[in-house]
DNA sequence: GTCCTGGCAT
DNA sequence: ATGCCAGGAC
């Protein structure tokens, strides 16, 4: 249900769904009408189509090694379910953890997943990027600007004007805007959900990768 | 790589 | 109103 459809309009459907098929070998008996009837509202009813097939594989055939196999599911999907429900050492790699493993040019362990997926969500976004409260900007700060632009100007972007448009040329995914290193105060590195990840003074970043 | 599809930014 | 975005299928 989260594949492309926002949490809070996922929970209610969710809890509700799971009240009625909590199970694979449930969901899997389910007439396919009640499945599409249940979906609704959520959008892309191919998934529900999806996950009802899914559920009738796992029925008859058991849950495959690998997550792929199933119907709708695809590798970042598979890396979700494999982090946060099976507790595997796989990082999901969604376009928000790739645009700051591409702007940190680092490679982030999946103890970091939850804290990289909301920091991609509120302060590394990909057309503003709030540099300013980033935990990890000194990060990004290290990456030369040529790393985060194209090598030729898309000509279907036009160029626009903004905070980071140097150099005369357009920056169409919105990188960070490279200054001067700069010490920072060490804190935590995100907030929201309280995961218990601290940056150091140095290298920020580092404790995040478990490196 | 292209297409699908609903949400979203502009 | 228009175009971009994003996981998955192929």
């Amino acid at each position: 249900m989260l594949q492309q459809t926002q949490v809070e309009r996922v929970v209610p459907r969710y809890l509700d769904w799971l009240e009625r098929w909590p199970s694979a070998d449930e969901l899997a008996a389910a007439a396919v009408a009640d499945v599409i009837r249940a979906w609704q509202g959520l959008g892309y009813n191919r998934r529900g189509l999806n996950l009802h097939r899914a559920a009738q594989r796992v029925a008859t055939e058991g849950w495959p090694d690998d997550l792929t196999e199933l119907p709708g599911v695809g590798p970042y999907t598979a890396a979700a379910i494999g982090n946060f429900a099976l507790g595997l050492d796989v990082l999901p790699v969604d376009t928000n953890v790739s645009r700051v493993q591409e702007r940190t040019g680092h490679r982030f362990s999946p103890a970091a997943a939850q804290a990289l997926m909301d920091l991609g969500a509120t302060v590394c976004l990909a057309r503003i990027p709030r540099c300013g409260v980033s935990s990890i900007r000194s990060a990004a700060e290290a990456v030369p600007l040529r790393r985060l632009v194209p090598a030729t100007p898309r000509a279907d972007v036009a160029p626009r004007d903004g905070v980071g448009a140097s150099a005369g040329r357009p920056r169409p995914r919105g990188g960070p805007v490279p200054r001067p290193g700069r010490p920072r105060p060490a804190g935590p590195l995100w907030n929201e959900s309280h995961t218990a990840v601290t940056v150091s003074d140095t290298r920020p970043w580092d404790n995040v990768t478990g490196a």
